[in-house]
DNA sequence: AATGAATGAGGCTTCATTCAT
DNA sequence: CATGAATGAAGCCTCATTCAT
């Protein structure tokens, strides 16, 4: 994403190593984390040639297209958490919460968190990814530092996002960010390769579920202590 | 249970068969989907002939694997309901509830629905082998008249699991035995495939929150409808 | 060729390495060390599965190929020596030297070492190939333990053989056995990889000038000093 | 000396196509015949596609790379003619042998020959490389009009030299200019890859133990007839 | 019946060569 | 013209499956 490691490709090739991942990360979700590379190549609309131009194994797409997601799961996290923060600087806003979404009705901090976590379908799919690759290439994409890096400053903002809710009374207290990283990628992990109809519902309404259980009415205590994304680091 | 189309091993063929399977489904366990054949083989100590007398091709085994997951998992849920059933029969056991397990507070047959959802581990792993395999290889599964009828007795009891949690108060009413189903083998996706205190500890509070989410006291209405387990066969 | 690393083939499996080894050699010197696996494989008559399960990769089969090569020329040597260790110690041969070969006047021990010095073209085909495989595999050729320890061997009998033609002065004495393989391993390169008369003439004449260069009777010193075979150890 | 066919390159292609083929013949003979041309243009500095148009295949390269080493060669070998010529015109020269080289005491033809056949370094290296080549590649080389007619050339002056030599009595009668490069391009071949002192010290000493089985006193008849340069046209 | 050897289709990757910028 | 991106044929190797011992 930033401009360190790229030495900047030509229009074309850009446009090429684009669609690779684009096409990569679909056809993951479709068919498994053993799609040949030649079919890749193919839906991509590229000779074999051009894509190991651009990713010199199968590992190294594997790690471009999980950064590329994961990228964009964080640009996500950051927008929520930002329009939070505008959203309380914004006298207009606190002003009036009768105007609130009903759905919206926890407070702010509360939606902006459960807003982060909705991700598109496609992002969804892509998270399902790291529990599919073998061992060797998931080790591969916990390695890299992009990787490393997105996932520490997507740490960073989910932790800002549950402090908030949690100040705000929204959030039981006995959670931590790893939790509930935890929890919405499960839920992510449910849903089916194909997008159906079936699966987005029970997509949603575990989702919904979930939320419920997140909530700040804790019935019984957790067992263990708040998770960190730290603890997580290593799944 | 499963004489059908068993023409009644000798008692040595028949250790050997279930020994491969034991091997198979660590292996997967530990390695993913893409284990050699010759790998189970040798794992299990036997040669690669024996392996392939006993289950025509890669798909055979995969789907005994599973297959012998399920009847296990099975087993287990009935045991929970019969459980139930039995207490709720028993007025020594209905007379005295000081001497419930505290955590059992909400009452027996939420209780019985918990338990029933409490795989071992080594079940929780293959659970999670169902979404490793290659959609080919998924549908295969999803087409063996064993496991389709170890789901529908499944479903059953899950049904009446829930329906008696319901009854009784314990378990939110706009949910089914689909979204059960599906909330805890979301939690049984996200165990890493080696045992792994961290991860051991992210499921049991996954498991309890989810739990908590599912409890009677629903803050918003759930999207869609109660989604029995039939609603999830094609997942 | 020893017992230690051989878990005893299964006849028809030992057939096929054997084959397999002699068809490499052959198509090597045809066709250059980049020959195809699968080429070979056709060549040997068997599929290419057969090659790798014998050959886990085309740097085994070189390594196999030049260890092999190498150890009928350590017999032949050896045979050279021990017939010349018997001619000296059999009164019959020593008392009529006017039996003696015609081309052989110039003493027992000479005529040894010549006589190891003469291998048949297959050997001789397979003297070049070292010098042909790519650094990446020469390295691999010299780390061989199996390969060491017959080098090892062939320097301790040349080592013999020169010392012996020194001692009755038929052997010019400022050189060491390694100047004597590495002039004879030369004449070998020399070859043109098909059988080819005029190859043959060349080589043969090549030879002659070489032992005549050897003979004891120096017109000029050599530069440097004796070669040992360990000091061409790493060539 | 090249200008048939060479419609008079702008001065900076040609000083790119000089370039080329110094890279390429020092890459061939550190990393051996199968650098990829792409590692070649990189290593000259230039795209792929100038090394392509000034070569329109690999073949193409390696022709013109032996093709410059052999003229070197050439050009070489003529001076050593030439300057022995001169030697033999210049009555000083002749008049006191008491300022000869001691080295060449054998006679100033024979000092030519020598002369001629110490080549450099670089061009040793290069000699290696036909030997190297795959077959196919080999007979391109062989079939090169260019080619043909500098080793047509070559082996008119070393005629010449061998003749000399043997008018003068130092070098043995028996052999001929086709004996004398087969000898000595064999020496080269000896030399490893990579400057090695060791390989240094073997090359030159097998050079001197075979201009002295070359030297005007044979011990026995040789095999065959004097070979001349032609004889080995094919090699 | 058990073993493990043989087979060959298929996936990964490289690199000579062509072509757009 | 130079550059380097794109192409795809071809070689390496693995592994599911079959078959001889």
């Amino acid at each position: 994403m930033t401009a360190e490691a790229r030495p900047r490709l030509r229009a074309d090739a850009r446009r090429n190593r684009d669609r690779i991942i684009a096409t990569a990360t679909q056809a993951f979700a479709d068919d498994g984390p053993d799609v040949p590379m030649e079919e890749i190549a193919r839906l991509a609309g590229v000779g074999v040639g051009t894509l190991y131009r651009r990713f010199p194994d199968r590992e190294a797409l594997v790690v471009a297209v999980v950064r590329d997601s994961l990228a964009t799961t964080l640009a996500r996290a950051r927008a929520a958490a930002d329009s939070d923060a505008a959203a309380a600087a914004d006298p207009a806003t606190k002003a009036d919460p009768a105007t609130a979404d009903p759905a919206a009705a926890e407070g702010r901090a509360w939606d902006a968190l459960v807003n982060s976590l909705n991700p598109s379908h496609e992002l969804r799919l892509t998270m399902r990814l790291t529990s599919l690759f073998s061992p060797t290439t998931a080790a591969a994409v916990r390695a890299d530092p992009a990787i490393t890096r997105i996932r520490r400053e997507y740490a960073e903002t989910l932790d800002a996002l549950v402090l908030a809710a949690q100040a705000e009374g929204s959030l039981r207290p006995d959670v931590g960010s790893g939790d509930v990283a935890h929890l919405l990628s499960l839920a992510a992990y449910g849903l089916s390769r194909a997008p159906d109809a079936t699966a987005e519902i029970a997509f949603d309404r575990a989702r919904a579920i979930i939320l419920d259980g997140l909530r700040a009415h804790p019935t019984a205590p957790l067992p263990g202590h708040p998770l960190t994304t730290t603890d997580l680091a290593s799944e």
